[in-house]
DNA sequence: GATGAATGAGCTTTCATTCAT
DNA sequence: GATGAATGAAAGCTCATTCAT
């Protein structure tokens, strides 16, 4: 006879430890993993910090809920599937003003996963395998698609992808996370649109416009 | 009236600090600054805790020391120099392959920075202000010169240059050390070849090779 | 939902502070403040040593405390006011035979007060000004009051007031706790006697007791 | 076959020892025993600190050595003889105003020794018997012969002798050391004037000079 | 004699975790 | 379920003392 229907108390469980990742994260972002003690975050989240002990074993173990809940890499595949009508141009434009707010909307969680990725390397190599790899394949294969087999039997289009990624993660981290932004500023519109023209046709002179 | 003459025994001062900051570098690569005690560091170093505070003020002023001693970012004015009489092809293939090998070089730094560098923000903004952003701006100012007034109207040469070095270093880090180069094999001078050959050219078919 | 009322729950930690400073004060009149670790004042408060900053946030919180709870001098104004009716002499032995209790009864804050006065003269200067010349210079007032301008002039009552704390405080460190009472033996009554009457008259023989 | 003659070295040892105390007595009289480092002591004397350990066994042999070469207690024995052909107004006047000297001249030594003496409680007690103790009973018992039988019956001398021993020394203190003087000012001749005045002849108004 | 590098015990303080209520 | 008092391991750092040179 609980008072509680089970449905309700699992979801009322659910409920805090989503809270509890979500305060978590917002504060290992501003003081490291390290730096924020379970008492804070407990309190921080509104309970005591016994109480945080009843949602999750411990403090590590939020850490890996916190990094499963979230994700640094957006779905990749509806994207690819979004953008199939495009053109390339169109195609590499959308993604990297996508990629772009992806990551403003994750700037917490991107630092922490900086943070701690060293010291969870193991961790971090099975969540490159299980997420970053699959989807980064998924881009070439997209991408070796629409280039045609001549140009992509001159470059790697594996690396090509990931080199994209490259240049949008830090330059973002860069531009907006260490004031780069303020030092050499450029407007977030032309960064988008020199990174995706950077990609489609590089930096060296157009001799056909000269033509 | 020392035994020793003072020249040796500052050498022996200096190699004691070089080797404490070569056991540091390596231990906080592999578990972070926080999670490497000061008596780990100096056991690893085969001296007594105690003795540590000797060499060092406190556990902060080797932090600085290491990364005073190292650098992520190669003596980029010396590079441009090097790289002038070559042509932008030449240039960007040997910077492209000089910045891979430096970062190989420099694996734990590049992992004790990217770790330290959320909870260190301010350091890491006064670093990017003093070491990145000049380097930016001076490989900028370069690359303006050879790719032409047109082209450098259409893109922003700051973002292009920020733009190689993430793709750089990203690749770097998933391919070397989260293990995407296991999982995805691309041989090295591939690597580097499509990084610079994107950073020319981009991905988009060479129309005028059809011509 | 804490199972204890919170009044009792307060009442405990009024009552932990108030053992630890009072363990404290007994250590630190032994072996110093310094001299005391922590964990020996909450091991002799049959605490973990942890649980001490439960309830005090350090260990010089628990010295302001201490000294806080516990004062050298008297509620000097109340006496006067205590005294008020009584003639010189029967408040000036009142006063010594006071003071004399109340040295004994705070015979560890004496020896914490005299040791940590010259470590930390600032405070001892601030807790004089605060505390001792305010009474000082009540005292003098009501003793001015009593012996007439004509005498007044004669003597500084300021320093006269301090002679007398000064013969009681000496007498009953020398006596009490350096040992002196058992080389030269006297009881405690002839000694606040004495005292007294060495204040009111001084030693000289009384030539008007001769005529 | 010494370079050195055997009384040259001695000689040299010796000053080394006083040396080393007179900079100690600076020192701890500042920052406490506590607070004052080998290290600082044998700077301070210009000497290394392994080469303190020549001279002394451990820290606390020069404390002891500091405390046993100085003394607080002027030589009473000699001021007794000095006094001798004097009134006692006179020999009062002049006990003071020496000890005031005194304990001007020994401000450190004041400090250290009470800082020390809880801690050292027994070393205090052995001192107090071997110097105090009989300082006080030779003042007793010229105090005695010069007031006569029938007053020395009427209050105990060797408390009367501790009384003003201890109105100089409170008075010194809080005025000189503890800042009393700057609130409360009185001038020093009418300090020791007042004191010895008290002890005389007492604050209570003077009936025979009505007379 | 003189040195100062080396040591390690010991200090204050923090904090993840437990558990009686 | 919820609490927060209690714990003790572990951290950074200091310093009296030793000893090879």
């Amino acid at each position: 006879m609980p008072r509680i229907a089970a449905s309700d108390r699992d979801a009322f469980y659910a409920t805090r430890r989503q809270a509890l990742a979500d305060v978590a994260l917002k504060l290992w972002a501003e003081r490291g993993y390290d730096g924020t003690s379970v008492a804070t975050i407990a309190g921080e989240a509104g309970i005591a910090k016994g109480t945080f002990y009843l949602y999750f074993e411990t403090k590590g173990a939020l850490l890996l809920e916190v990094l499963r809940r979230n994700s640094l890499v957006p779905n990749v595949l509806a994207l690819i599937e979004d953008l199939k009508t495009r053109s390339l141009e169109e195609a590499v434009h959308g993604f990297v003003r996508g990629a772009w707010r992806h990551l403003a909307s994750q700037r917490d969680l991107l630092l922490v996963a900086l943070r701690e990725m060293p010291t969870h390397l193991a961790e971090a190599r099975e969540a490159v395998a299980r997420v970053l790899v699959p989807a980064n394949a998924a881009l070439a294969r997209d991408l070796d698609a629409r280039i045609g087999p001549a140009r992509a039997a001159e470059l790697s289009t594996v690396i090509a992808v990931r080199g994209l990624v490259g240049m949008i993660v830090v330059t973002f981290l860069t531009q907006e996370i260490l004031g780069a932004g303020q030092l050499l500023p450029v407007p977030e519109t032309e960064i988008t649109k020199t990174l995706a023209e950077l990609f489609l046709r590089g930096v060296a002179p157009q001799k056909e416009s000269a033509s």
